[in-house]
DNA sequence: AGACTAATGGCACTGAGTGCAAAATGGAAG
DNA sequence: CTTCCATTTTGCACTCAGTGCCATTAGTCT
């Protein structure tokens, strides 16, 4: 009689069980930059630090500026989803502005971790610089989004305006955010969202196309 | 008597004569990176084609990654000083919006060269991501005068979040230029700063606040 | 026990970037 | 002409990130 697997409770892995996760090592790693600095760390420390080869933390992560990030792409499906399943009765922006805020809630207590995390990722120059990456593939996101509801190619000038307008709003909030240590972060990325409605609001569209300089 | 120095005319520099600059640098390096690629270029190639010692490379540029935007802080001052003398009649928007214009227009003969620049700047995840860094003073321009023209804070959320939308209507703009070989960079920029007036347009604010998730 | 599978990690290598100090260069002063 | 001096150039040695390759380890399955 074969052994019946359950897949659920015992992992029932084929060959060697991991020592580690992606998830260990970007906290490990976390808790050494924030301590000691970013730059001052090395992968060899991280290793250390969490027991394991250096070429391992290479294997879970492709490079020292990705361990701050985790999983990242999780939470960017997570978004996806979150956006395909709001109501078509709400306008792009809307459903944008929305999903922009839900994806930014934290519960109270990780909001200590989190701001440490966004404050290495916003504040340290390599990490800032990495960070865009990380942005694009977000952005890919929203501009799939805003494509598919507008019938738009996916690569056309408005949905990646739109997403690249929607990464700014949500960086200026942040960035104010790290900046005032009182502040709230929701609070923020909705008065962020606000600006332009107010701004854009009667612009004069007519200055395209007008030529202002000799 | 002393020698009377005149500052103009012969350089009367003291000291050995540098026997290369940063534009020559920066030029030769940006061939190289076309030719070949970015990464497939090492810094050594680069000295060696530029007949300098590698060490002196790194005395003129930071990193490699500051090799192809040549004197970029240049092109930030005259875009602050275009910025300041815009007669103050015009709104903050109308003078964002015509800088930015003003700012990317290049004679036809560098259409070309400033294409590939662009490219390389923008499709290579290295460059895309330390462009990060040079963003970030881009839009500490427009921010200085938004704030100025708006009485408010530098580090407050609205010129923050006013640059950090510059940018990303430009950068969408600058996308779409890239990929389209056809179309004019001015006429995206420009159609890219008419999408938000038309889409922001009526938009409801009242969504500030609102709850939408258990 | 032996086959198989996947994770670990050692080793050697490339290449970016840095700190330091010596060499090269050319104008100025004597 | 020689010496002094400011400045640039560059060699050298070093650290560290990241890669390719492959042997080792630790499990499961038959």
């Amino acid at each position: 009689m074969s052994k019946k697997i359950n897949p659920a409770a015992p992992p029932a892995r084929l060959g060697r069980q991991p020592t580690t996760s992606r998830a260990e090592l970007s906290s490990v790693a976390l808790g050494l930059f924030i301590e000691r600095g970013f730059e001052q760390t090395t992968v060899d420390d991280i290793a250390v630090a969490a027991g394991v080869g250096r070429r391992t933390v290479f294997h879970y992560f492709a490079s020292k500026n990705d361990l701050p990030w985790g999983d990242f792409d999780a939470g960017l499906e997570n978004m996806r989803r979150f956006l395909h399943d709001l109501p078509a009765s709400m306008t792009v922006m809307e459903a944008l502005c929305v999903a922009v805020v839900e994806f930014n809630r934290f519960p109270a207590e990780e909001a200590v971790h989190h701001r440490a995390r966004m404050k290495l990722l916003l504040e340290v120059p390599a990490l800032q610089a990495h960070s865009a990456l990380r942005y694009a593939a977000w952005r890919g996101v929203l501009a799939t989004f805003a494509a598919e509801r507008l019938g738009l190619d996916e690569d056309s000038l408005e949905p990646q305006a739109i997403a690249h307008v929607f990464l700014a709003i949500s960086l200026s909030a942040y960035e104010q955010w790290l900046r005032d240590e009182g502040t709230n972060l929701i609070a923020l990325l909705q008065e962020a969202q606000a600006i332009f409605p107010r701004i854009f609001d009667r612009h004069p569209a007519t200055i395209v196309g007008k030529e202002v300089l000799p």
